[in-house]
DNA sequence: GAACGCAGTTGAACATGTTCAGGCAGAACC
DNA sequence: GGTTCTGCCTGAACATGTTCAACTGCGTTC
């Protein structure tokens, strides 16, 4: 679950059955930044060996505190290559974040075969995220800090096409449908509830970025108050008085969360 | 209610009637960066010279476009004095956003004068936030990024000091207390909810930094539609049916979202 | 097999944020 | 009046992210 750094193969199927069927092979297409199609086994050899001792040393040493020429220098290329590979040095970010999500998707899939209670299975994949996320905590700071910003292309916000968000949004799609929730509720909420939980998601990374004490203890407290209370919310929405509320959340979900992050509302 | 780079004066007090209770008078004890105590009155007009110039600039060109030269050529100062004055090209921003905060805080109060109504009151507050914040747009990425920021003593969330806050805190208290919804709640929640307010202002101002429509229309088309929503979600928590998730919310804010951001949970 | 093309690679050059040893002027002190 | 102190200011030097023209080696083409 942890020592990512050392897991290798730049592709998501490097852990075991990740194959989240949105998340796209290896590279994509040219992804801006990263280089696009892998030609040869040696440049993919390359772009790993970089990536690892990217990882590494902003593990050391923080992210700020480690130069492109230290990367280079570590690795044993060249500055320029490095440049070759991930064109700035936000980009050995996004190789590290997609990475952590497929392992996370993975492991959080693994936990929570034997659970079919909702709040469990929702609580499962959060705390997967947080045993996954916990050895790179120091640095966390600085890849959310990159995902904040909309002109960046790695925001799992702003670019639709993120496969990391994909990804993990189908690990909460199975997280319900997993459950024993998901057969009593309407269509048309199923649909929805995958992209809030991964909102839900976002809020704990917030929280966990922000985390100061022993072992993020705080925001695993938080994850486990919160997911039996969101539990109960989707839970009571069944009921007649709830309705005027849950129309309102829903609409509100359906033309401003959604469509700003890349899906059309469904009609 | 813009061209807020024009206006002078460092201190929050430039706008009318902007004293919030909270806002520390000028620039406070020593913040890192930003110069502690001017001492004299041309260090003041220096001081802000350079910070007008920055903001022009920041206009025109963006912020990464804006380089520390530039700044300090087109002010006609030397680089290192610029540095003098802000101990590194982010606190710019911090600077920035300290007058932004309180050039709202006063139109807000200004708009909202003359309407009781709270989810009109909760509306313009926020739609001022966007009007004040407009001319910004395209820089605000940078400094939303910024404010994502742990490490950095800029962000909103972990420095509890921060005075920007704090003013937005009070005003948030002042659109429900100023309102008919206030009396009818009980003093806890009366409590609680400027800050839960002030996080509805965050997740507005996180829509509007990833908003590229015109105007930012989707933004003020959201904040349309959620503020009646938060106002009937907050009038709906005194009926018994909501109590036991009302307990809940409440519980997950005091023991978890205040401290965060710097308050002691109310016994 | 010679010419060519191109992915991969290099390192020096460049741009820009930041630091620092010092200079200048006015106030305070003798 | 001289000395010293201190706030304000300077610009060259430094550190580091990024670019780029050139080189290498291998496969392809003729």
């Amino acid at each position: 679950m942890d020592d990512l750094a050392a897991t290798n193969g730049t592709d998501g199927t490097s852990g075991a059955g990740a194959e989240a069927p949105a998340a796209p092979a290896a590279d994509g297409p040219a992804l801006p930044g990263g280089r696009a199609q892998p030609k040869t086994d040696k440049s993919e050899q390359t772009r790993a060996l970089i990536l690892e001792t990217a990882m590494r040393l902003f593990q050391e040493r923080g992210y700020e505190k480690t130069t492109m020429r230290a990367i280079a220098t570590e690795a044993g290329v060249s500055v320029g290559n490095a440049y070759y590979y991930f064109s700035a040095k936000e980009f050995l970010i996004q190789g590290f974040y997609d990475r952590m999500t497929y392992d996370h998707a993975a492991d959080a899939r693994n936990r929570m075969a034997h659970t079919r209670d909702f709040a469990e299975r929702l609580e499962i994949a959060l705390t997967s995220w947080l045993d996954t996320a916990a050895p790179y905590h120091e640095f966390a700071a600085q890849f959310f800090r990159t995902a904040a910003d909309p002109s960046s292309s790695l925001s799992p916000f702003s670019n639709e096409s993120h496969p990391a968000r994909a990804t993990a949004v189908e690990l909460f799609r199975d997280v319900l449908q997993g459950s024993e929730l998901a057969p009593k509720l309407d269509a048309e909420l199923v649909e929805l509830l995958p992209d809030v939980l991964w909102l839900h998601l976002m809020v704990v990374v917030l929280y966990w970025v922000f985390d100061r004490t022993e072992d993020t203890e705080r925001t695993r407290e938080f994850v486990r108050r919160s997911t039996p209370m969101a539990a109960r919310v989707i839970n009571l929405s069944r009921y007649r008085v709830f309705r005027p509320i849950v129309r309102d959340a829903k609409g509100l979900i359906q033309d401003f969360i959604l469509p700003t992050i890349g899906k059309t509302a469904v009609k």
